[in-house]
DNA sequence: CATCATTCATAACCTACGTTAAGATAGTAA
DNA sequence: TTACTATCTTAACGTAGGTTATGAATGATG
């Protein structure tokens, strides 16, 4: 199985709806995977834009250095993830991004995204793509309003627990998830020493065990009972009638 | 001058990137203004998404009902923006949208937006309105996180302030805002009466005047300062290979 | 005009979270 | 093994912003 059918086939195809000429297409283009250390930067804020890249091993991060020298994260992102879609059609990077730890990334460049458009329905794919880490964003965006340090912990660690069911990188209720709470905290949007207490609450109400960069749930569905989670955003796949239109069209 | 052409043109014209075939085809839509009132509900979360929308006059804003009885709005459109953009590729909606005053609003189908894709570079155009639409929530997101209320306020007002010149709705640095500060403390993740007190500071610095719905900003630069805006979201438009490729294209 | 509902301003008080700091634990290198 | 560093925990204290409340200004309605 080629790089581009494992993971840009789960990336853009949705639900089958990927035409044999559509894939044709994606394995034509050419693929060099890069090899990552961890902390290697993928690129700095305001650099030129001319490329997006494929997660296929590892976690990497997009980030804002603010003037007051600390950083907020906007997204992190796992393997099978695209980064980048957000700058597509910016000249300049919108947000720096980074590994966290070692990994490999499949880059392309927008030329190659661009020539696609109107030669195949992928377009919708990539928009459906886009659309789908904007509404990731929108659910962050209503944690870091309104919800309270341990609400917004509990949701975090849920995304991420569903993000990696679905890639099959959870056992047994367990995952690993390479981030230091100092990353956390610019995630969340808090001080990394509240992170550490929430994180305590946390466990103290048997919700979360943490070992170093090991994580276990003991009762997932309890944690998204505490957020009222909306997994609608990250489960649900193209509306049928979306799917219908993509598999007609020539 | 049609609707299409002043309205839809503008936002998904890109420095003069729409072809002639591009224009008869956005010109051939179907379009049927729908005059709504104060309040009113264009939609509520999770009903089916078939269609998105164009503000032709009023403003609006899309927000979600949370759990503890308050509410987080995502995002609010002033005349000329696309409404549920962000839905397109999902079968129900992620948030509810609202009138805030009086306005018109012109829905078009998704099915109509499908068939553009693949019959012209318009595909590019959408993708472009998308990811521009999620820079702004980005730049939300890092100002939710990691600054004080003056910041965030001054932040907000600032890019409403450049979204209405870019409209030609500001006049002599003072315009028209229909928002009361509870709408803002829901957009901001505050409380009412913070928003108040905020808002007398800015005041007593002297760089925000305000009565009732009409905002003066007596030197929008110094505000800009303030916040250290990063206003390439806004006024950037394609990077000049994307404007390219889409003048290329046939 | 009088009445009523919104919206806003300001004050008093309280709490969640930030800040600073001092140890504890674990991983790494010599 | 002994440093040495990164990461985490817990405590003590300060503050930005939440909450509640009261009154003023404005606008709508009869």
């Amino acid at each position: 199985m080629s790089l581009i059918d494992s993971v840009v086939m789960r990336a853009l195809s949705t639900q089958g709806a990927l035409s044999p000429e559509d894939k044709a297409l994606l394995l034509g283009l050419e693929l060099s995977p890069r090899y990552m250390s961890a902390s290697e930067v993928l690129w700095q804020e305001s650099e030129n834009a001319d490329l997006f890249c494929v997660v296929k091993e590892g976690w990497a991060y997009s980030y804002r250095n603010l003037k007051n020298g600390s950083k907020q994260i906007l997204k992190f992102y796992l393997p099978g993830d695209i980064i980048g879609i957000r700058d597509f059609g910016f000249s300049r990077r919108l947000a720096s991004v980074a590994m966290i730890n070692k990994g490999v990334i499949c880059p392309f460049s927008y030329q190659q995204l661009f020539e696609l458009f109107g030669r195949s329905s992928l377009a919708a794919g990539i928009v459906a793509t886009a659309t789908r880490q904007q509404a990731q964003l929108s659910e962050r965006l209503i944690y870091l309003g309104k919800y309270a340090a341990h609400e917004q912990l509990a949701h975090f660690l849920y995304e991420i627990y569903l993000r990696l069911k679905r890639i099959n990188a959870v056992e047994d209720n367990s995952f690993f998830m390479p981030l230091t709470q100092e990353l956390i905290s610019d995630a969340l949007g808090m001080s990394p020493v509240h992170v550490s207490r929430t994180f305590s609450m946390l466990r103290e109400e048997g919700l979360v065990i943490r070992k170093r960069q090991h994580v276990t749930l003991p009762d997932p569905e309890a944690l998204a009972r505490l957020v009222e989670f909306n997994d609608s955003y990250i489960d649900e796949f193209l509306s049928p009638s979306f799917s219908e239109l993509l598999k007609a069209s020539p």
